[in-house]
DNA sequence: CTTGCCTTTCACGTCGACGTCAACTTTTAC
DNA sequence: GTAAAAGTTGACGTCGACGTGAAAGGCAAG
């Protein structure tokens, strides 16, 4: 399939899609004018690109970590690589579940404020 | 307290400070000769600030939340607001947690056709 | 052949949270 | 009194993941 197609079936843009590739996220044939050809495989490539990206990750780590993905070539050095990333993921979402409790507190205490007329109290723990 | 202490003790840079100011995240007394002072509970707001930072609020956002949790003022707009953000980092958080067990598998995957030697199998479930 | 959509590369624009000089004034320490 | 340290405003730089034309060539249909 060419580059319009893969973008509509993938929701992403064209744009993003040559970008990936600048990128070295992901390689196309060329037919002989140039034109990028894409195989069905293309389109769970890109699925797993954007679920990297949505785990907070850079193009770069994505480009060195793919491979290890595609071809299972897991070398140590990549397993440690993925191992960290997955640390620092559940380091950020620890993070994201303190604010949220702590945006639970504000919207407690906000609404009781509301209720009672009286402020909020403020922060107390670090 | 001057600009140069209560960086310090927030661990957040002059320029950052500055820059909350600028986006009426934060204000200050000026000494006759224009330099900033700040009263003890800044701390806390700068705490509070990163904090919302730290959910994925942009500045705009926490400009316009910040108040209700400060002063206690809190408007039905205001408290549907943060509902809003709660829920919004709520799904942000699923969405983490998903990824990293999309990671897992992925590590799993790779740790096995390290063991076995076989690529890892492709990516099945959207 | 031409119309019209798709594709190509090039290259500057964007947005947000600051970093980083620069040029100066104020405060502090000796 | 003087030098170092810390403060001020102003303005341009950064980084990342694209957006957004521009100028040109490619491809099937009438």
């Amino acid at each position: 399939m060419r580059i319009g197609e893969l973008a509509r079936r993938t929701g992403v843009t064209t744009r993003a899609l040559r970008y990936y590739e600048e990128q070295n996220l992901l390689t196309a044939e060329r037919s002989g004018s140039g034109q990028r050809h894409y195989a069905e495989d293309a389109v769970d490539r890109i699925r797993l690109i954007r679920r990297l990206y949505a785990a907070g990750l850079g193009s770069k780590a994505i480009a060195e970590l793919t491979p290890c993905v595609i071809d299972g070539k897991a070398t140590p050095e990549l397993l440690r690589r993925l191992a960290a990333e997955r640390d620092h993921l559940d380091r950020r979402i620890a993070d994201l579940v303190h604010t949220r409790d702590r945006l639970d507190s504000v919207i407690g205490g906000a609404s009781s404020a509301m209720d009672t007329g009286v402020p909020c109290p403020r922060d107390a723990d670090a």
